[in-house]
DNA sequence: AATATATTCAACCTTTTGGTTGAATGTGAA
DNA sequence: TTCACATTCAACCAAAAGGTTGAATATATT
């Protein structure tokens, strides 16, 4: 049903920059927690918190074996995202068209 | 070159459910700052707080006539937030093809 | 000029957020 | 068993967010 407060946890999750950092990095590949908090300039428990709010987003889900715990990346919750610009079509307007240029141009891009 | 702090604004705007009945409400059309406040169980000096979230973001410009402002929804912030979503090419994927049936299927409903 | 309307500014309060450090837990390695 | 490693839990802290109320400002209306 796409509740607001989904929305709220996607686009909350989204806002900080180091989470879309940790997105980023997880987009690459699935990682284990000190891996993924490594390049960044905080403590491990700090990068600990992020990724708990990205699994509460279901953002991340992860995959414990033994002591480590390894991240993936889900994309599900951006249908939420999607709908919700969808409905507010004036809002979205154009975007689209910008978004699939920009798509073709990273293609066109490598060989 | 989408700074990060910009889609930082953009993403935290969004990310309140009453800035976002807001940006639905200007995306019907241009509405004064009461106008826009009005639907809303909050005092007209929280959502003027509110617009003021969205105008620092640049979802929203304000054009004043006389005492009264007039809103209007502006789109371009979301360029950057497709361009991260671009990078972030696994996250994306997949999406855009939702994202796109999904304007289809309301342009299909519309005659 | 006096009053009403549209809006923001300022001060304040409470809750949430993003970070810290130190201890606890669970698992693997010596 | 003992020690090291991977991770979270708990308590704490400062700053930011989201709300309130009351006063200020600017513009209309009478």
């Amino acid at each position: 049903m796409a509740t607001s407060q989904t929305l709220d946890r996607t686009l909350t999750a989204l806002a900080d920059p180091t989470r879309r950092a940790i997105l980023q990095r997880l987009s690459a590949g699935e990682a284990r927690v000190t891996e993924v908090a490594r390049p960044f300039n905080m403590s491990l428990n700090a990068v600990s918190k992020h990724i708990l709010v990205l699994e509460r987003a279901k953002l991340v889900k992860r995959r414990r074996m033994g002591r480590e715990h390894f991240l993936s990346y889900r994309p599900e919750p951006l249908d939420a995202a999607a709908k919700w610009m969808a409905e507010t079509r004036t809002f979205w307007a154009g975007r689209l068209d910008a978004l699939e240029q920009l798509l073709r141009e990273e293609d066109a891009a490598k060989p």
